[in-house]
DNA sequence: CTGAAAGCGCTTACAG
DNA sequence: CTGAAAGCGCTTACAG
C-alpha cells in the first residue's frame, strides 16, 4: 500500500469494499478472506481485530471496513485453541433461592451483551465429593476465560488457589472483603440488617427476634451483626434465645418461626435472613392462627419477586442482584483487559417497606 | 504390535501404562502423547475416542488403557474447530417464570452430565427487533451442538427454518404435535386441565371460572381447551363472560381475577393457566376481602415452588419440568447419535392436590 | 509498521 | 485395520 492521498484512500476503500460485497454470498468469511481483499497479510488482519496499536492508521481503516462489510466476526473456537483460552464465562452457584440466581444469570447476560462471551452454567453442590473433581475438570478441558462466583462460593479459598493456579480469571461476590479490587464486589449486608433494625425500632418494637441464615454462608453473619448493630443504636439487644437457625430455605424458616412462636416469650418482629425463609415464618405464623402484621411483623432480605406476590407484601431489605451480575461480568473483562478498578466496587442494600411490618399489638 | 498372547498383551499394556504414569506429571496430554506411548497414530488414537469400529480390540484396549491412566480428556475447541461444531449445548427460552426457566436448566444439566456438553444461556425476547439477528449470530459464530427450545420458543417455524439452513439440531418442548420424535418432547397439557376441571366439579362447582395464559403461547390454548373439555364431562360450560385472559404474569393474573370478582356473576372458583397467575389471584382475592377456598378456589398449573409457599398451598397441575429437561438433552444427544425414539416422548401432567380448593360456599 | 512460518489439538478424506 | 498429509481459523514468537 503506497501512501496515497485520502481521496485515493476513499477510492481503494471503496475498491475493497465492492470485492467483498462480492464475496458476501459464497458464505462465512475467514481471516483469511479479509488479508486477501485488504492485500495484507492475515497476521495484520489479526492485529487489527485484536486492537494492537501496532498497524498503520490508514491500514487499520481499510480493515475495518472490509470486516464491517462482511460483518466478519473471528470464530471463538479457533481463538480459542490458538490462544488456550475459550470464551465461555462459567457462573459457579450453590445459591438455593431460584430467584436469586435468574437474576444473577440476567445481570451477567447483560454484562456480556455485545461481546463475543457466551454464559456457561455450572451449578454446584459444596456438600458433593465431587464437586471439586467436576470443577477442575471443567477448567482443565473447557479453558474458561473466567468465572463469577456469588456467595458461598466465593467464600471458597481452596477454590480460589485452584483457580490461581490454573491461571483463570475470576470475580468474587461476597459480603466482606475478601480479595482486590480486581476480583471481588462487594455487598454492604451488614448495612442493609442494620436498616431492617432500624424500621422496626422505629415503628415500636422491643422484643425482635432473628431467623439466622446457615452458618457456612458468611452473609449469613454480617446479616446477624448488621441487625444487631442496628438495635443497638436504639438501646436494644438481640438475646440467644430469639435468634433461630435456620438454611436460607422455606422449610428450615417455617421450622424457625414456629420454634420463635413457642417459646416463653413470643417476639412482635422477626427479622430473617432472606426471603425464603421470611416466607416460610408467613406460612408457621398463618398456621398458629396469627396475623400479619397486626401481630407479628416480619421483615426479609433480598426482595426476590416472591416479596412482592405474598399477601400481605413482605417489607424486605433489596439487593440489586441484576445490576451485581452485570457489574461482576464487567469487572471480568475489565480486570483481562488490565482496567481494574482503584477501589472495589461495592453495592448497598435498601430497605424495601412494604406492608408486612407495622407497629406491635397494643397489649403485651 | 505383533500378535501376542493374552499374557503379553498384558504386560504390553503395563508397560505403556508405567510410562504414562512417568509422563502423568508433565502437565495436560494431547492425542500426541497418548499415540507415542502406544506406538500408534494420532488417527488411530482419534478413532478410539471416536468410537470408531476399524480397530483392533487389542490396540483399541491399550489405548483405552493409557487413556484412563492419564485421565485425558480431548480438548473440546480443537474437536470443534476440526468438526466445525462446538460442544456447546443452547437454552433458548422466553418464558417469564423464574422457577420454570430455573427448573429447566437444571434437567438440562442433569441430561448433560458426565459428557462434554455445556449448557449456555440463550434467553429472548420475540417482541425484541433484533431477536432473530443476535440467535443467527449466535449460531453462526459459536456452531452450537444443538438447541433446546421450551415453549413459546419451540412454536417459532421460522426459527426452525433458520435452524435447518444452519444444520443445527434442536430439540423442541411443545403442548401440540409439531415436528418429528427425534425432535421433539411432547407435553399433554390438555390433560392436566381436564383434571383440574374434573376436581372442581367433584367439589361441586357449578360457576367456574378460567385466567388465560397469552394467546401467543399454544399451552395457554391447550390448557383452554382441555379445561373446556372436563368441564364438559360434567355437563358444564365455560362462557365468555368466564374467561379472562391474561399474561401468565403476576400482575396480569391479579387484575384478570380483579374483573372476574366484580363482574355480575361471581365464580366459585377460578383455573389459572399458570400459578404465577394464580399467585396473582391470591392478591386480587385477599384485597376483596375475600377467602381462599371459602369464598373461592383457585387452581393453578405448573407446582412452582411458590405453590407450597402459598398459605394456603395453592392446589395446582404439575408438569416434571426438571425431567422434561433431562429428556430433551438426551434425546438431542440420541438424536445426533442417530438414535432417535420411535415414538414422541410425552409428558402426562398431575393434579397436585392442597389447600385452596373447596367446596363452593353454601348460599348462593 | 508488516509478513512468512510454525503451531494450538483435533478430524477428514485419501491411501494402503 | 492403520497411517501420513492436509486442514479447521486463528495467534505467537521471530524477523525485518
Amino acid at each position: 500500500m503506497t501512501d496515497l492521498p485520502d481521496s485515493e484512500q476513499e477510492a481503494e476503500v471503496a475498491d475493497a469494499l465492492r470485492e467483498a460485497a462480492a464475496f458476501r454470498l459464497t458464505g462465512r468469511a475467514t481471516i483469511n478472506d479479509i488479508a486477501r481483499i485488504a492485500k495484507v497479510s492475515k497476521k495484520t488482519v489479526s492485529r487489527v481485530i485484536n486492537e494492537s496499536p501496532l498497524v498503520k492508521p490508514r491500514t487499520r481503516h481499510l480493515v475495518k471496513s472490509i470486516i464491517a462489510e462482511l460483518g466478519f466476526t473471528p470464530d471463538p473456537q479457533a481463538r480459542a485453541l490458538a490462544l488456550r483460552r475459550s470464551f465461555l464465562v462459567g457462573l459457579v452457584y450453590d445459591n438455593p433461592s431460584p430467584q436469586y440466581v435468574v437474576n444473577m444469570q440476567r445481570g451477567i447476560l447483560d454484562g456480556l451483551e455485545e461481546t463475543d462471551f457466551q454464559l456457561v452454567l455450572r451449578p454446584v453442590n459444596r456438600g458433593d465429593a465431587n464437586y471439586w473433581h467436576r470443577l477442575r475438570t471443567f477448567i482443565q478441558q473447557h479453558k474458561p476465560f473466567g468465572l463469577i462466583l456469588p456467595p458461598s462460593v466465593s467464600e471458597d479459598e481452596e477454590l480460589i488457589d485452584m483457580l490461581r493456579e490454573h491461571g483463570v480469571d475470576y470475580v468474587r461476590i461476597a459480603s466482606v472483603e475478601l480479595d482486590t479490587p480486581a476480583r471481588m464486589i462487594r455487598t454492604h449486608d451488614a448495612e442493609g440488617a442494620a436498616q431492617a433494625a432500624r424500621h422496626l425500632c422505629a415503628l415500636g418494637h422491643v422484643d425482635i427476634a432473628h431467623i439466622q441464615g446457615p452458618e457456612t454462608f458468611r452473609s449469613a453473619h454480617e446479616r446477624r451483626s448488621g441487625f444487631v448493630r442496628g438495635l443497638a443504636e436504639s438501646g436494644r439487644t438481640l438475646p440467644a434465645d430469639m435468634i433461630a437457625e435456620a438454611g436460607y430455605t422455606f422449610d428450615s424458616g417455617l421450622q424457625a418461626m414456629e420454634r420463635l412462636i413457642y417459646a416463653k416469650r413470643r417476639p412482635t418482629a422477626v427479622f430473617a435472613g432472606n426471603d425464603e425463609m421470611a416466607t416460610g415464618a408467613y406460612v408457621a405464623v398463618r398456621k398458629a392462627g396469627l396475623r400479619i402484621p397486626e401481630d407479628i411483623s416480619i421483615v426479609g432480605f433480598d426482595d426476590t419477586p416472591i416479596a412482592g406476590r405474598l399477601w400481605p407484601a413482605l417489607t424486605t431489605v433489596r439487593l440489586p442482584i441484576r445490576e451485581m451480575g452485570a457489574a461482576a461480568a464487567k469487572l471480568l473483562l475489565d480486570q483481562a483487559a488490565g482496567n481494574p478498578p482503584a477501589e472495589i466496587i461495592s453495592f448497598s442494600p435498601e430497605i424495601v417497606v412494604r406492608e408486612s411490618a407495622a407497629a406491635p399489638p397494643k397489649a403485651g
